[in-house]
DNA sequence: AAATACCACAACCGCCGGCCT
DNA sequence: TAGGCCGGCGGTTGTGGTATT
């Protein structure tokens, strides 16, 4: 929280006006009645006219950050519930830090909102997990079922050392950006505290045992149990390179399925066909607007994101 | 009760990409 | 094509509140 400057001052980052005075840091309770009242009369429209026909002495920059990170009246307050929780873990388990992308999967919850709580809470557990299993923790052993301070996830869900890196590089090619927006498209939502769950033709399917599998249109991406444990099978989408070799990546991608745990085998068995045919139809796709480049995505792979805390 | 440490989170910062002229 | 404007995003900072000593 930052006090409410009286006095306008320069306001460098407004892209435009730099020689005018904005007010900064906390927005008075009047500020927010203008706003609010403008927003709810007028609706959005340029943030700069927002910001002058409101009669604010705020860039527009800082209006759209209030409005959508406070003021909107449709946001959730209060703390995250547990399958919030478990949801955002499993997305940036997905797709790293693109906060909006997450915060879009959240009705009511902003990625500003989220972001907070994952530096905050989510990180800290997951450090205090780290610093607490390392000496146990055996990276042969897939099936291996782990409890981070009241959520419980299968270490495969942390098993994208692999998958990870393009997604957190941070300047994805445009290819890596189709084929992750793909993938992000098809992504969960939560409404209400719950999954949103379309039963037919929507990306989850109801298998045995409480499990919910989401779909690239015609194969299995993942699936995620809603009894407290998440299970995570993502293709190894950093392998692809091209469309000659991605026949041998969808194998891998199949391959990464666990076949240890006996349940899972007959399951997996079920869903491999499925993974193969709809890894294979989403590159078949996506793959002809380009080639991965994996020595270059590489170059500035960084290290596995819930292993690095060095921030 | 006071001092200190820690936490949560609102808001800022800087960069980027799209759009328009 | 270049440059300016604008919105959006992720990273970071800084402060009020709370817990601990």
């Amino acid at each position: 929280m930052r006090k409410p400057d009286p006095s306008p001052g320069n306001n460098k980052d407004d892209n435009n006006n730099n020689n005018k005075k904005y007010r900064k840091g906390l927005w008075s309770p009047e500020e927010d009645d203008k706003l609010m009242s403008y927003m709810l009369k007028s609706g959005q429209g340029c943030w700069t006219d927002v910001a002058r026909n409101a009669g604010l002495q705020r860039c527009g920059k800082s209006c759209r950050l209030r409005w959508i990170n406070y003021l909107r009246p449709d946001l959730k307050r209060g703390a995250f519930s547990p399958q919030e929780e478990e949801l955002i873990i499993h997305l940036h388990s997905l797709i790293g830090n693109r906060w909006s992308q997450i915060a879009a999967r959240l009705p009511g919850r902003t990625d500003n909102e989220i972001k907070n709580f994952w530096n905050s809470t989510i990180k800290k557990r997951l450090k205090n997990f780290s610093s607490t299993t390392e000496s146990s923790y055996d990276p042969n052993n897939k099936d291996l079922n782990i409890n981070i301070a009241g959520f419980t996830s299968t270490t495969q869900h942390y098993q994208h050392a692999e998958f990870m890196p393009i997604l957190n590089s941070s300047s994805p090619s445009s290819m890596q950006e189709t084929v992750l927006n793909t993938i992000i498209d098809r992504l969960p939502m939560l409404e209400h505290g719950i999954m949103n769950m379309p039963a037919d033709g929507g990306f989850f399917n109801d298998t045995i045992d409480n499990t919910k599998d989401f779909y690239l249109e015609n194969g299995v991406f993942g699936s995620v149990n809603f009894g407290s444990e998440v299970d995570m099978f993502v293709p190894a989408l950093e392998s692809v390179k091209t469309t000659s070799d991605h026949n041998v990546k969808v194998e891998n991608a199949c391959n990464n399925i666990d076949t240890n745990n006996s349940y899972l085998n007959s399951y997996n068995n079920k869903i491999r066909g499925e993974i193969r045919d709809g890894v294979e139809n989403l590159f078949q796709e996506e793959l002809a607007m380009g080639e991965w480049d994996l020595e270059e995505l590489m170059k500035d792979v960084s290290s596995f994101p819930f292993l690095d805390f060095s921030s």
